[in-house]
DNA sequence: AATACAAATGTAACCGGTTTCACGCAAAAA
DNA sequence: TTTTTGCGTGAAACCGGTTACATTTGTATT
């Protein structure tokens, strides 16, 4: 039983085309007895047009495309989450993508989405290739895309010509490091992304700041540069913890940074506060409930991802408006210093 | 600059669009010259064909859709991570959504793949209308949508008809609640969904197989059954932990119950293991990693992902295949008892 | 040189909808 | 009664592709 079309219900109701098509948009007058017999029949055959047609017919597509990361971290599963209430309430389709922060399938991800003709998207660019070759490609791509995108949470400066909402990373890292000179500390450690990524650059800025504002030399030796990946973050922290001269303190530049150096601690016994403080960047939610005194920065990525749909939804609109820039401010959660 | 189209390509090389049609798909043969020429343009004007117009002429759909109760949830995050990269080989699309396990939300999304009319979907049906009314309208909906289904999951019995994946959670179940009656407890609890919806029913099943089997009484004042919400979890537990007569040690049965529990335990400060044992339902990664002691049922969300969608592209390959149900096994993994 | 066959290409129909336009007909206005 | 108006409807074109079929052209066979 293949499925209905709109010349099936056409043909069985004696009418045009043309007539369903009037039925089922409300878009012209027809007749009262022949509305209600084309209905009858689209009603009994479970009838009901579709998209993809419609589309084409249209010349405009319904589908939103959102190209995340990392599906699986919560930071994007709550992104996902926000901008899909969002589009829901605006009949807007979500076609998502995994881009494991690699260019290739970031790049693949992109042109599907060309093809797809959507309506516009979201899109938080893979770091991997932020100085990389691949990078032009996935540079003209995108220019060649005629199509809007919202820049989420990474903001590369080949990409300056989109809108975009971002967190503010280096504020945020100030304020944090701030707290912990505050808190009297003067060794103060990073643990970071390397700095050919954008996000790591702004964030150990903020942390640079902090010490800069307090005269606090800053110092090399206190900052490990390599990935965001758990393992990585759990390396360097145990090199961190078995130096003689170690810091008293530490900034975490993400979740997965944040537990590769929990776990560090842990299997150091050490606790946190008591023999080392840190702040991380996000939360870490089980942590959290459990009250583990994790101390954290805390943005909103469900207001992220809804503000970021929005947005699109506004460009979508006004294609000519001015491109715009949103900063979202975080919090700084303090469990335990 | 609107849409390059495959007309504005055989125009400016002076062919007609079936050419182009044959330079694009290499169906049939092209005089090498033309082909060069088409294919300069192509590249010229960054020309890549409509997939929608595409897919309407083929008359099938290269989009798979995907329903998840709570896309925040790291289970389901890893689900979709899992589903994503077999689909990427295998050039589907996702369309993704979100039910907030809400029946509305549950119906909507299945109506817009319907009208999409995608190729197939991996579903995991929202509890909440285990025995509703709603039911009903989706189990109709379903039906009548004569699409490839792989259920994810959840299994109520409404949806016999189609292949499914699912975790073999009563015997999971029971093998926690042994390793507790081995270790030598007597009486333990459990927290769990209401036993309307399907998964509660299996995992409580399973709780009790253990009971009988060393004949302990089932004792409904040990069981506290509610939703899989970290609040209400956490209420039920503080009820537990306050009464004279606890349980020395208890199931908790999803990520949500188990970090309710761990909550109000922390709140009364008592320690995990130390004070009352626990086994949960899903790792909850932050605190394994952390090394909280916190004992687990592993389920591979990630591999249940990758084998739903596999699943689907068999079905899709082969309509009519006998309808297969696959049971994955966990491990129980024990940190502390 | 005539015939056969393959390669290259165009024409037109089709996928499932929407929409413009024109026409017939009935009711309202002149 | 004649003219105007407008409602209800169908035919046909269109959206952007694919493909069956027909036609033209060039090359090999006899």
């Amino acid at each position: 039983m293949g499925n209905v079309t709109i010349t099936d219900i056409a043909r069985e109701a004696g009418v045009s085309k043309a007539t369903v098509s009037r039925v089922l948009n409300r878009s012209a007058s027809v007749d009262s007895n022949t509305r209600e017999r084309v209905e009858e029949i689209i009603r009994r055959k479970k009838y009901s047009p579709s998209t993809v047609a419609r589309n084409l017919a249209y010349g405009i597509s319904s589908i939103v495309g959102i190209i995340v990361p990392e599906i699986d971290n919560p930071f994007f599963g709550e992104l996902l989450r926000g901008a899909s209430s969002i589009a829901d309430k605006n009949d807007l389709t979500l076609m998502c993508f995994n881009s494991d922060d690699n260019a290739e399938k970031d790049y693949k991800a992109l042109k599907t989405l060309k093809d797809y003709r959507v309506r516009g998207m979201l899109y938080t660019p893979a770091t991997d290739y932020d100085t990389s070759e691949q990078r032009k490609t996935v540079t003209k791509l995108i220019e060649s895309l005629d199509i809007p995108v919202i820049l989420m949470d990474r903001e590369p400066a080949a990409f300056e010509r989109y809108d975009g909402i971002f967190f503010e990373d280096r504020k945020s890292m100030y304020e944090a490091t701030e707290k912990l000179i505050l808190a009297g500390h003067k060794k103060i450690g990073i643990i970071n992304a390397t700095l050919d990524r954008g996000l790591a650059r702004i964030r150990q800025a903020g942390y640079r700041d902090a010490l800069e504002k307090y005269d606090i030399p800053y110092d090399e030796k206190y900052c490990y540069l390599g990935d965001y990946s758990v393992a990585q973050a759990y390396r360097h922290a145990s090199e961190m913890l078995e130096k003689e001269d170690r810091p008293t303190a530490v900034v975490t530049c993400n979740n997965n940074i944040s537990m590769g150096f929990l776990k560090a601690l842990q299997e150091h016994d050490m606790k946190i506060a008591g023999d080392i403080v840190c702040i991380g960047l996000d939360k870490i939610e089980a942590l959290d409930i459990v009250g583990s005194g994790f101390n954290y920065i805390r943005r909103d990525a469900i207001e992220m991802g809804k503000k970021a749909m929005e947005m699109l939804i506004h460009r979508m609109a006004f294609p000519t408006a001015a491109v715009q820039k949103v900063y979202l401010d975080s919090e700084i959660v303090i469990r335990k210093l």
